[in-house]
DNA sequence: TTTAGTACTTTGTTTAACATAGTACATGGC
DNA sequence: GCCATGTACTATGTTAAACAAAGTACTAAA
């Protein structure tokens, strides 16, 4: 992948992130680093200084809760599940992402999209 | 939509209209209104000032040039047309497109995405 | 007590879409 | 000829989210 299509990549993923953290915890409660591995092996994610600010704005926007659990090597956890909202939002936003994506790969096999008028002459 | 997911739409688009104005020039030349009525058909765009910047960024890259067109009523137009280094990046864009749309819907039918450790009771 | 590893936090940068105002050209009505 | 209207392009500022990197805190083991 070149610089150019790999600057496209991250710009793709703007917006997405947040459907598919809910689209993990559907699968149940996660900690961070169940959540950053789970995006890491399907190559959505770069780094984890992206996931945590937006962990907690998810969760100040009322989409998750999270609860402390005690690790067995380490300080504790933040395992966060989705609430009532969350569900909500995953809802509408596979609405919206299945909707983008037509929106998108209708434009695939275009031949013609202009109105028809053939440029003039200069 | 609602206003949270109106906003996720918006973040979804970025990164993609470039990929968009490769395919739907990939039927021809065709100036901004053009594009801009294409995008707007399958509602992926919603504005055109967001459109001219985007088509100078991709001008000034080498991804498109342009020839002005006399217009029948009005100010002459800046016809736009793929480079070959353009067509080099739509493929990439494709690939990296199709790569992406896989990688979230993979994450679609998640039951368990966790590693495995269940959480410990606190 | 120190060292290493894990987990979360904080701050700043970059980028692209969005929003809006402004300039320029051509045509038609008066 | 002059002005209003519509079309096309330009310029400026704002916002939001991913990225990047440094920093804090807790635990366990050497």
């Amino acid at each position: 992948m070149t610089k150019e299509t790999s600057k496209s990549a991250a710009q793709m993923r703007k917006g997405v992130l947040e459907l598919c953290i809910l689209r993990i915890l559907r699968g149940g409660e996660a900690y961070t680093s169940d959540i950053v591995d789970a995006l890491k092996a399907v190559d959505l994610l770069v780094v984890e200084g992206t996931i945590y600010p937006l962990l907690t704005r998810m969760k100040n926007a009322g989409t998750l809760t999270y609860r402390w659990v005690e690790s067995p090597s380490g300080p504790p956890r933040k395992y966060y599940d989705m609430t009532d909202r969350g569900r909500a939002l995953l809802k509408e936003l596979e609405a919206t992402w299945n909707q983008f994506v037509d929106s998108v790969n209708s434009l695939e096999s275009n031949t013609d999209t202009t109105t028809g008028n053939a440029p003039l002459k200069s």
